[in-house]
DNA sequence: ATCCGTTATCGTATTTATACGATAATATCG
DNA sequence: CGATATTATCGTATAAATACGATAACGGAT
């Protein structure tokens, strides 16, 4: 392909990348399932994915790439939870993003 | 592959399916292009965008198909504005989701 | 009716994402 | 130390996404 996401604005850029940390239901979950149970849940939310463990191990890593997602991995339990800073980065991004799209009318009979 | 994606909840299925059609830049930018400029821009879009007509032709149907943005094609010069009413389903689903983790304590030293 | 400019679609190639079984790694417990 | 449980990684297969050139389709202008 080529990943010519480079030449697009910065801000753009946070945009459809946290956009696309979430752009994955099993994600969206689990970053829910992480914040309803404030204290970190490890292995729990393989029970609660309706996905293989190697699968949901590997949202995990996308959501850690993502900095939405802390994970402390202690050989049996590994431990995870939502990373307060960048989830906050990413909350900001997206309001940023959708009230400045809302800042303008947005037209509904385009072109006449 | 199979495209498990259908067993979430709904509201995560729509989170994920929104998030995902601003999970690429280009896409992202063009959704912010429609709103600065009010009136629906036809084919300046592929001049603002670094990419090649037909691509940029693409993801213009992938926002379509996901209902942030409508489309008149009239031959020699096609219209695109926002779509008001699917663009406030998006982002009164994702301010949902955003304030809904953010409801939650995100206690940051997890597992200590 | 023909040409022209614009846009969508097709065909194709490449990359990325998704998924799972199998295996390795690692800390805890006996 | 060995067994066990948990999790990450590997290997692999398949699907989806991305990108572009080429072509078709289409309305408007000549």
């Amino acid at each position: 392909m080529l990943a010519k996401t480079s030449n697009f604005e910065a801000d753009l850029q946070d945009v459809a990348t946290f956009a696309k940390a979430l752009g994955h239901p099993a994600r969206a979950a689990i970053v829910q399932h992480l914040a309803q149970n404030e204290s970190c849940i490890c292995g729990e939310i393989v029970d609660v994915i309706p996905l293989a463990q190697a699968t949901v191990s590997r949202h995990l890593k996308t959501l850690k790439e993502a900095g939405l997602v802390k994970g402390e991995i202690d050989g049996p339990r590994s431990c995870y939870c939502l990373d307060a800073a960048g989830f906050a980065r990413f909350a900001a991004t997206m309001r940023d993003f959708l009230d400045g799209v809302e800042a303008h009318p947005i037209g509904d009979q385009c072109c006449p």
